[in-house]
DNA sequence: CCCTGATTCGC
DNA sequence: GCGAATCAGG
């Protein structure tokens, strides 16, 4: 078979895998074949994830070290309200910074996103619980039964 | 020094 | 679009 072909299967690892927390070496050795953490990075990359971790801050050439135009005299009573995010665990019932080892870690919504949550529920295997395990860890052969639960989950 | 990820270049 | 190389940060 084509040995570098990236499918949506392949894809949705990723992304699951990337979500999750992994390494690109993590993903790289669990999407195997002759794929290298580069490889993993540059398809990342390209697909619209990445930015959110750690590496490097957007930058290219310039610096762009804010040369002039700050505004001297800025109200000072700027107030810092905010849009109040309180609709955040609308999904899942726990974030990114609170959800806890023992908590499923499957990711709902878009990463980055206010509404962006965790499952939460308790860890069955490995970082999720048994029905987000069950898809993120697929035994081999997806079962439509198992993908058609996917569907219920919403 | 190690590790990581991000960006950029070449194919 | 793909991968690898390179750069930058922790």
């Amino acid at each position: 078979m084509t040995a570098s072909a990236w499918t949506d299967d392949r894809i949705g690892r990723l992304k699951t895998l990337w979500l999750e927390g992994q390494t690109a070496e993590q993903i790289a050795r669990d999407l195997a074949n002759g794929i290298t953490r580069s490889a993993v990075l540059g398809k990342v990359h390209r697909i619209g994830l990445s930015a959110g971790r750690s590496g490097r801050p957007p930058k290219g050439s310039d610096a762009r070290p804010k040369p002039v135009g700050l505004s001297p005299a800025r109200s000072l009573a700027t107030r810092p309200i905010d849009a109040r995010p309180v609709v955040a665990a609308e999904h899942g019932l726990a974030t990114v910074l609170s959800v806890r080892r023992c908590q499923c870690r499957w990711p709902f919504g878009e990463p980055g996103a206010a509404d962006f949550s965790l499952c939460g529920q308790p860890v069955t295997r490995g970082a999720f619980c048994a029905l987000h395990a069950a898809v993120a860890y697929r035994p081999a052969a997806d079962t439509p039964r198992t993908l058609d639960r996917l569907a219920l989950l919403d």
